[in-house]
DNA sequence: GGCTTGACTTACA
DNA sequence: CTGTAAGCCAAGC
């Protein structure tokens, strides 16, 4: 109906990671997926423009590998793995998930 | 309208 | 496990 066009991808990618439930995580690629593109860059660079005081989960976030994309030892990287144990997400070393990351299917242990 | 930049991914050595 | 290369495509200048 309207030709609102305006839901740019930058905004999908958002609305899809608010969806991410509590103590689970996606990776950028099944959410690029998820929106319609090829190109899970575009995942990080919609969350990369965030505030600080952003309500969107970007923290149950991580990369195909099962890792946090920000170089160990950065404040990015404590604050996101702090966050991601306080939900419960559990890590086989201090950058690996051990969970389940396709999709936010169930913590299979 | 073209070029550069990426919080990535997959593939291969 | 580590490292390098190519592909992907919206946003911003």
């Amino acid at each position: 109906m309207n030709h609102n066009r305006k839901n740019t991808l930058f905004e999908s990618i958002l609305n899809i990671v608010r969806q991410i439930p509590k103590g689970k995580v996606a990776t950028y690629g099944q959410i690029a997926t998820m929106v319609g593109t090829q190109n899970p860059r575009l995942v990080g660079y919609a969350l990369a423009s965030l505030k600080d005081d952003t309500t969107v989960p970007w923290f149950r976030v991580i990369n195909s590998r099962g890792k946090i994309s920000f170089p160990q030892g950065s404040d990015a990287f404590k604050i996101q793995y702090s966050l991601l144990i306080k939900e419960g997400v559990r890590f086989s070393d201090k950058n690996i998930v051990n969970l389940k990351i396709f999709g936010w299917s169930e913590a299979n242990d």
